[in-house]
DNA sequence: CTACAAGCTCAAGTGAGCTTGAAGTCAAGT
DNA sequence: ACTTGACTTCAAGCTCACTTGAGCTTGTAG
C-alpha cells in the first residue's frame, strides 16, 4: 500500500491509528488494506494539498460511505466547501499579489500606515492586522 | 511593539532570538525598537502568509538593508520571486479545484488510476503520486 | 535451512512556530 | 510606601504530522 501509494508506511500507520483509515489482519498479523483505503488515501493527500488538517479530513471521510466505492453523489457534497475554501485562499493569495507591487512599492508596508500584520487573523481573533491583505474589506 | 504590530511578545522575543529582528535595550534593561522594526514584522508577517518559512524569511531579510528604511529599488529585487512563488501555489490550487470537479467527479479518484498521492512532492522526489494536480504536464 | 528483507508494536523523537511558567526587576499611580 | 502591571530570562511545554528506534515475528529466495 506505502508503494502504491507513495504515502510512507508510518505515515499509514499513524492514519490508521488516528481513524482515518482501517485495515484487516492476516493470519500473521500483517494489514491487509481493502481496496476502498487507496481512494481514501487519495483523498487524504488531495485534501492536505488544500489545506485541511488530519481532524478535519477525518471529519470529511467520516461523510463518506465506509462500505462503497464513493459515488459521484457523495464527492459532490463535499466539493462545494473545498471549492469555496480553494476560492478564499486563491484571492487572499491575490491580495498579497497585488499587495506586493501597490503596498510593498508604495512604500507602504509599514504597520503604522497599513495597520499590517496581525497574526490574530491566525487564530481568528479581530484587531489591528494586515486585514486587507487578508480578506477584510477595503477601508474606506 | 507587540500593541503596534499585533505580534505577541512571545512571539517577538522569539524572532529576536531567531535573528529576524534586533532591539535596543533601556537602562532598565526593556526592550526598545528601532523604527525600522515595524517594517521588518510587517514584512515577516507577510511573507510568512505567501508561505515561507522563518529561516528563509530570515535569509529575505538579510537581503534588505539593516540601516535605512527598505526603498522602492530594495523591495523589487524581492518582488519578483515572491509572485511566482505566489503564481505557483495559485496555479496548484486551481489544478486542485479542476481535479475536485473533474476528477474526483468521474470517479477518478483512486491511486492506480490517477496515479495520486505522491508525498514525496513534498519532499521533493519525483515518482508516482499526484504529479498532475501538483504540477507536472499533462500525461497525453 | 538459513538469510534477510519487511512487517509488527510501542514509546520516544523531530521540527516549525510559538506559548507558558517560574522567578525576578522596573515604573507608574495613589 | 505600596501595589499593580509590564517587562526580563530561561527552560519547558504545546500542536501538527509524522519519523525513528528497539526489540521481536513473518515470509520468501537461494
Amino acid at each position: 500500500m506505502a508503494k502504491r501509494s507513495g504515502v510512507a508506511t508510518s505515515a499509514l500507520r499513524f492514519y490508521e491509528d488516528r481513524g482515518l483509515i482501517g485495515s484487516e489482519r492476516a493470519g500473521s498479523g500483517h494489514r491487509r488494506y481493502p481496496r476502498a483505503v487507496l481512494r481514501r488515501i487519495a483523498f487524504i493527500v488531495f485534501a492536505q494539498r488544500i489545506g485541511l488538517t488530519l481532524d478535519e479530513i477525518k471529519e470529511e471521510l467520516s461523510k463518506l460511505p465506509g462500505d462503497h466505492a464513493p459515488n459521484r453523489r457523495d464527492w459532490s457534497r463535499l466539493s462545494a466547501s473545498w471549492t469555496s475554501r480553494i476560492d478564499e485562499r486563491i484571492a487572499e493569495l491575490e491580495r498579497l499579489r497585488a499587495g506586493l507591487t501597490e503596498c510593498i512599492g508604495c512604500g507602504c508596508l509599514s504597520l503604522d500606515r497599513c495597520q499590517l500584520a496581525n497574526p490574530g487573523d491566525r487564530a481568528g481573533r479581530s484587531g489591528p492586522g494586515p486585514r486587507y491583505w487578508v480578506g477584510d474589506p477595503r477601508p474606506a
